[in-house]
RNA sequence: GCCCCCAUCGUCUAGCGGCCCAGGACCCCGCCCUUUCACGGCGGUAGCACGGGUUCGAAUCCCGUUGGGGGUGCCA
């Protein structure tokens, strides 16, 4: 397809442009991923807008998840919310003042017109003549004075209506080539409400023109209003409210299972419960890059640079990709393990101390078990959470200490109590307590003298010192948690 | 209904006319490593929706069909 160049250097500003309602969803996630990882590769400039024109959807805590979700991310952007710029205010809710100048320019220049159509009116008529039509149709556009006179006697309220060019709209999409629609299908749309508060449709052309936006990149759901802004934007610049029209970039859905779009019902959907459940901000960002983008034939693990220094608006794939939670988590298992043990460590310190893990503020002797501790589960676990499950053992106190159920009747019946035992009675007079001394005694009771399988005969030992047959190394945990707790531990399994 | 978008393994993708009887990753299945788990290593199953063109040659271009998705709001 034949795509213009995209100009490098300061001229390329795009955003993204939320609405906060309810929880941030993924799909948002992977639009601002790409649209900031535009500007970062056009060294361009990113704006963080709000769209909350809907007073009645709109709410503080859905703004600030917003905040807290990019600031996770770490998606950073030069201009807009909580950083101001010069093109401010960044939320809709503050720039009435600029769309009602707008709305009075255009309809001095008789770009729009007063509508006093009902739906329902405008539902009969459509049926009446039989039309195949969608929308409105255009009745009040030729409104005589008599006419608007009789309407308003009725007491009649009436909004604004943008008036559609006749024609061919197309633009060169950003990710889809060549797209036109004949405005035959792109009825006259409303501006604003009847009480004068401004909508979607003229707000965010009026942003992206106010703020010099140049490059549009957001979810094919726009597709089909991109006509109408267009047509709009042409108007804007007949009245001088912008220098230009951006270029668009519709990006594909990201869907969920089967074939249908990820709602906002889906717990997968919840971008933000992806930092609660313990993935890594640049696990979830490389994953969702993958939908929908590609950084080389034969590779998918990358880093949020090397995304930057690759990345092609024109390298985007048109068709909606399915968000597989599986392929997410070994994507952020690779990350994990690019990770050095003390970074693991320092990000999964508050996931420790939320569960109570470790003491808050640290002690030290919790700070040093620590330290010695992360090098052995550093390497096996996928998401920050589960140095939970794997470390907890080390940590707790004695009268607090549980096993799993599950894994006791599993391993702790009458042949592994024995198994118990006889580690209890190998262990108990080492006259050094390491993991060399533990792993030697072990493996000659149990599986020299005993002729057990190794797994057969550690796997009751684990369980009754970590109380979980999954768990970090057996005789490396055995020597961090002393010889007096381990004793006490393979005692209390026994009693 | 009408308009628009999309179409390569189950999933995400590479492929922009010959390098492809289609490559990588996830998943799944074997095997190896192994004190559990995880990691790592090796191997395997599996795909160009269909039908017409264009061309010496098509996964790649065109048309149609089918299928999927979206829009059709005084939501965004």
């Amino acid at each position: 397809m034949s795509t213009p160049a995209v100009p490098t250097g300061p001229a390329v500003r795009v955003r993204m442009a939320p609405s906060p309602t309810g929880s941030p969803h993924v799909g948002l996630v992977r639009t601002a991923l790409y649209n900031w990882a535009f500007a970062r590769h056009h060294g361009g400039t990113f704006v963080f807008r709000i769209e909350d024109t809907d007073a009645a959807r709109n709410t503080e805590e859905s703004y600030a998840a917003l905040l807290e979700l990019f600031r996770w991310l770490k998606l950073d952007w030069d201009e807009g919310v909580e950083v101001g710029g010069e093109y401010g205010p960044y939320r809709q809710s503050e720039r009435g003042d600029l769309y009602r100048d707008v709305l009075g320019r255009l309809a001095a220049s008789s770009y729009t017109y007063d509508c006093f159509c009902t739906n329902e009116e405008v539902a009969a008529r459509r049926k009446a003549a039989g039309s195949k039509l969608q929308g409105y149709d255009g009745f009040c556009r030729t409104l005589t004075d008599e006419q608007r006179a009789v309407f308003e006697a009725e007491g009649r309220t009436s909004i604004v209506r943008f008036r559609m060019p006749e024609g061919t709209i197309a633009w060169t999409d950003l990710v889809r080539g060549e797209v036109s629609f004949d405005t035959e299908h792109v009825p006259d749309f409303a501006l604003c409400r009847a009480n004068g508060d401004p909508l979607y449709t003229l707000t965010a052309p009026v942003d992206d023109a106010t703020m010099r936006i140049t490059h549009v990149l957001r979810g094919e759901d726009l597709l089909s209003s991109t006509p109408r802004q267009i047509a709009l934007f042409d108007a804007l610049r007949e009245i001088g409210v912008a220098e230009a029209t951006p270029e668009f970039g519709h990006l594909p859905y990201v869907m969920g299972q089967g074939n249908k779009k990820l709602s906002k019902r889906d717990p997968e959907a919840n971008a933000l419960a992806y930092r609660d459940q313990g993935y890594l901000p640049e696990g979830l960002l490389n994953y969702m890059a993958l939908l929908g983008w590609a950084i080389a034939a034969d590779r998918d693990v990358f880093t949020l640079e090397e995304m930057v220094e690759a990345f092609d608006i024109h390298d985007v794939n048109a068709n909606p990709g399915r968000f597989d939670l599986k392929k997410c988590d070994a994507i952020n298992s690779s990350h994990m393990r690019m990770l050095s043990t003390d970074e693991i460590t320092h990000r999964a310190l508050p996931f420790l101390k939320e569960a109570g893990v470790v003491s808050e503020p640290v002690s030290d002797a919790d700070a040093q078990l620590l330290e010695r501790a992360m090098p052995l589960v550093a390497e096996r676990i996928n998401k920050l959470t589960e140095a939970v499950d794997m470390l907890g053992f080390l940590f707790v106190d004695e009268a607090d200490f549980t096993r799993d159920e599950a894994d006791v009747a599993k391993l702790l019946d009458d042949t592994g109590l024995d198994v118990v035992r006889a580690a209890r009675d190998a262990v108990a007079d080492l006259p050094v307590w390491s993991t060399e001394a533990i792993q030697a005694a072990l493996q000659t009771a149990l599986v020299d003298e005993r002729g057990l399988k190794p797994r057969v005969a550690f796997g009751p030992v684990r369980v009754a010192v970590t109380g979980r047959r999954v768990s970090p190394p057996l005789f490396e945990s055995m020597e961090l948690l002393g010889r007096e707790r381990s004793l006490a531990r393979l005692d209390s399994a026994l009693s």
